[in-house]
DNA sequence: CGTAGACTTGACGGCACTCAAACAAGGTGG
DNA sequence: CCACCTTGTTTGAGTGCCGTCAAGTCTACG
């Protein structure tokens, strides 16, 4: 169990110090793990849980289905994120959560995160932390949406992903990693059709700048791709401080 | 002062309960209060505030610019919205918030925000709430930016817009607003040129949707409006419940 | 009455969409 | 072990929403 909320304390140290009370406070919270297909859903939009999950291994989406069948991805998760940290305090879920890879997570009773909050209040800023990057990440995929092209927004996303993964001590150093999204699911992404990212993608490997085969991607050229993307990862925020 | 945190206590006790402790401690994290002109950043990316801001009257923005000169903008602020709650956790602001008018704001020195997380746990928890409502209004911005149509987008905001405001008590039965906000920063927030967001209210006054004069909008047809942004307010989470 | 800011209009172009079909690859069952 | 199917990728043709550029109009205000 202690290496399923690995993850997360990683991500929770590169922005500040875990004490090992607060550590073990974690672990106490930590309910069942789960673990889901890929393809599934691990939460419903309309769905009230009782319990907020992490991830422990595989990717998941947020994401809105609308009238006409259209899908839009509001958010990508890796392991050590919470996919619905927010249902604690939010309550009903205005989006679903599905599994883009097989899942395991690790599940944290809504009883046992107020808890946290009545007797961890520095655990509870550290926990109120994570939702605040979710949402600078939110910020930086509309900036993304509105004012970047095609390529810039693809070259952006990957420049994030490949940080968040380093983060939690997954990155690669050939800059190499496992993506289980596909075409459409990029598409949904970032709000393009798939045969638009598809040439997309070509164009990104015609420069040079990446290889995506199957599954496995890898970035040829961080700086070119980094400076396509105007990618700042002051948004990330990654210095470790007293929260 | 305590009219200037009126709005956020009904947009508090939209959501729960707050006890007059409550009330008594927020009004005592209370800082001085600040007023700026139409068109001034009130926070710059890249600062480093000691203090967060609640907007007690006036509208406010917070964008990005990009290094080609356009600018985005990722949200807009109203009466008992606070513009950068975050910043007492996330430290170095990743945008600027600038005023769309002429704005008087509360300010909550961060140690008394931190005071609040040590003392009043419940509070806490709402304050939390108020930073997720950001994040579930940044998602549908992400919907309608990557799957809707022009007219939808902007038919979302009016909707969103209108909604919160009704909910600090400033929505008018007859459904008009004064929107201080000019087709150009309509482009910035929708991710649209300012010569196409013209087109597209030409086309909603056209249809009879809406009528927009200056800062006057009146809403003719909620039904309608409603109906073409496939405008949903459970994102929004009016419900009261304990939290 | 002149000027600045906001709004409006027209012409034209391009990025990205739709529709449709072909191709590739992995998995499955007979 | 190989047809067959499913899922994902690729390509082509045609279209359209929205962007850019440029100019003109309106309005408020000093």
């Amino acid at each position: 169990m202690i290496e399923d909320i690995d993850a997360l304390v990683r991500k929770l140290e590169r922005r500040d110090t875990v004490s090992p009370e607060e550590r073990a406070a974690l672990l106490a919270a930590a309910g069942p793990m789960i673990t889901f297909a890929a393809g599934t859903d691990l939460v419903r939009e309309g769905d009230r849980p009782d319990r907020s999950m992490l991830v422990a291994q595989g990717f998941t989406t947020r994401y809105r289905l609308l009238g006409d069948g259209t899908r839009q991805i509001t958010a990508i998760h890796l392991p050590g994120d919470f996919v619905d940290l927010h249902s604690f305090l939010i309550r009903t879920m205005d989006h679903s959560v599905g599994a883009l890879s097989a899942c395991r997570v690790v599940t944290f009773p809504h009883t046992n995160l107020r808890m946290i909050t009545e007797r961890y209040p520095h655990l509870s800023r550290m926990l109120w932390l994570m939702t605040l990057l979710d949402s600078a990440i939110h910020r930086e995929w509309i900036v993304a949406m509105g004012r970047r092209s095609a390529l810039e927004q693809l070259a952006h996303l990957l420049c994030e992903i490949f940080t968040r993964l380093s983060v939690v001590g997954l990155g690669d150093r050939d800059r190499e990693l496992i993506l289980p999204i596909n075409q459409t699911e990029l598409g949904d992404t970032l709000g393009l059709s798939t045969v638009h990212v598809n040439r997309t993608l070509q164009q990104m490997r015609a420069e040079h700048l990446i290889t995506w085969q199957g599954q496995t991607v890898r970035i040829l050229d961080w700086q070119r791709l980094a400076g396509i993307a105007e990618f700042d990862e002051t948004y990330l925020h990654l210095d470790a401080e007293a929260r």
